[in-house]
DNA sequence: AAATTTTTTGCAATCGATTGCACCCTATCG
DNA sequence: CGATAGGGTGCAATCGATTGCAAAAAATTT
């Protein structure tokens, strides 16, 4: 029994004009054609009738659906979701509603998934899930679709992006690991495939010689996925390489949890023994066992901005925008699973730190 | 630059044939009406000009737009994403893409934004942020909209839900704790205005007879929110009035942490001092320091179960669907934030529990 | 072989809004 | 007072697909 939506041709016949009157009237950009009296009893009319412009119809003409796709390695990554909140609430204002989609990581999916949003045709798409080089992505925009990566970008800088000044982040992280004393670092660097991985492993190099800190490569650890199982696997992976090291610099939050749950198992306590870093400083880091000391992205904020940057593509699809880059600051978390090295090194403990290779 | 899309237009003159021969040649449903061979033709020239239905016109034609909304209170919170993703994962096989909208818990707000879905012409809702008695809900299932709510469900049970069984995993919880030798339980209830809070509570008290627990009132304090900050006041607002209870059954994870922080800033630690229990098994719980002790339930399973019932629903739109209820098992999850009571029960440790009212 | 049925295809209306163009009416000017 | 300009409105085409109905073609029956 759905009663049917009252359409522009109602609101005509009640007012007694054309159906593009109405229109007209009810469009902002094109009231001051008509009389204002009459646009009054328009707008009167609409509201009594309840009118709800048919957003199928307005698609089918003017080729904008104001929706917008989002496409998220996994939104139960609880990075996502506040990125995400940041876009919609930036993209709100403006009409539009967000669709967002999951690639799960898997490359081959980004494709397929962006695909199905293109034929719902979406007016624009933010992409968090995007490669430093993601062919799917560099040939929608060359292409011509209105698109911004966020959190990561692809690495010749041809769209536009909002990330987080990564390299700070680890600057900052260093010099808090140094000033308490740690010599030998680990880093336990993220995917190199992606911006994030990629600059925070560049910045740990870059900084740690002006710090005092070791680069030797076999305090390096690379680990494909980003979370919790990578991080075990790789903490392990350098425990049965050597131990002389007294922190760990993770390249985000969840490879530092399973770094610390590899470290424990080894018998080796965070952060007595060993201090731990994360990057993100995702929900619920500040309640696990240590409190993670981490570096915080405002999460909001770059969803937020990325949405702006979107929102200026698509208001004019016809002019080509130079690609535009913003870089979010972050912060340092001191949290307690950060402390000074122990009086005698890890090394020393030795055998302990043999229990589990 | 953007190249035009290929129609069922050019489709057809590619072929020589009329549109709505290709029309019904694309439609698995109406393919048997043509020409094997010219179907196949049709199919290769498709291909060949990589056509993709226009949805806006599909949607303006049949009056479907193959999207459905959720409704939820704030994805944010990580009890939602995986329910999400549930809903998604199912609705997906049938070719339906997913607008995820958030009210921020403001009753208000979820009138507005099914609104707003609404005039997008979403063909069915799933929603999560149902209260006990919602008449927005109500409303538009009168109005012959497909919806079902998840997680929660409305008192009159006229519209379908896919629940958890809150009853089971309170009785489960409270045996555990009766088996440990607790008697004196606070239950921190969450919000009567949710089903969640009202089953749980209920179950509560309707069990702790059974099992040999105090009912007293004064054991009992309604949270009006459902996160962490709600659960430290309302554990404050708890040892101001009494001490002599050994252990609190939360009605949620998030309250459970909150809880545990508020306990532990008056000087009881837990589990040593006072176990707590959460409910939800929320990401990351396991972590936690303590690691919580709750009742798992299938987050993703329950979206997905909602979906299909909302399926089912958009299916046949003509009929009145009678209203189905899904209870979905529930599981008790053991860990660190339970034992045994003291010796000398809180109660006897006095000033300590005192410190901070 | 003619008549009838069945299958296959095309025609054209339709969904609801937008928008270029033409028209009409009023106001202004010469 | 007639011509002209211009503002306000209506007309009708259009976006791309679906679908009832009619027509044409093929198959079947008499």
């Amino acid at each position: 029994m759905r009663k049917r939506r009252a359409t522009l041709k109602d609101v005509a016949e009640l007012v007694g004009v054309h159906v593009s009157t109405v229109s007209r009237a009810l469009n902002p950009e094109t009231r001051h054609l008509i009389t204002a009296s009459i646009a009054q009893k328009i707008a009167a009319a609409s509201r009594a009738l309840d009118y709800r412009p048919n957003s199928a119809a307005y698609s089918l003409r003017t080729n904008r659906t104001r929706i917008i796709g989002v496409v998220v390695p996994d939104i139960t990554n609880s990075i996502f979701p506040p990125i995400i909140r940041g876009v919609e609430d930036a993209l709100a204002e403006h009409g539009y509603a967000t669709l967002v989609i999951n690639t799960d990581g898997r490359t081959e999916r980004e494709a397929t998934v962006i695909e199905a949003l293109a034929s719902r045709g979406v007016d624009g798409l933010v992409v968090a899930s995007v490669e430093r080089d993601d062919h799917t992505v560099r040939q929608l925009a060359a292409f011509g679709t209105a698109i911004v990566t966020v959190n990561r970008r692809i690495d010749d800088l041809s769209i536009s992006s909002v990330t987080n000044d990564e390299e700070d982040g680890v600057r900052m992280m260093l010099t808090h690991l140094a000033s308490l004393g740690h010599k030998n670092i680990v880093s336990l660097a993220g995917s190199q495939n992606f911006s994030t991985g990629q600059r925070r492993q560049t910045a740990f190099l870059d900084h740690a010689g002006k710090v005092g800190i070791s680069t030797d490569p076999s305090l390096t650890v690379f680990s494909n996925g980003f979370n919790e199982n990578a991080g075990e696997r790789c903490m392990e992976e350098v425990l049965a390489r050597r131990t002389d090291f007294t922190a760990v610099l993770c390249a985000n939050d969840r490879l530092a949890i399973g770094a610390i749950a590899a470290l424990r198992r080894g018998g080796l306590l965070c952060p007595t023994d060993i201090s731990v870093t994360g990057f993100n400083d995702m929900a619920m880091v500040d309640r696990i066992d240590p409190p993670l000391t981490t570096i915080r992205i405002q999460q909001h904020r770059v969803g937020y901005a990325a949405a702006e940057l979107l929102y200026e593509q698509m208001r004019d699809r016809t002019r080509t925008h130079a690609p535009r880059h913003v870089i979010m600051p972050v912060e340092l978390v001191v949290r307690g699973s950060t402390a000074p090295p122990p009086r005698t090194s890890a090394a020393a403990a030795g055998p302990r730190a043999r229990v589990r290779v």
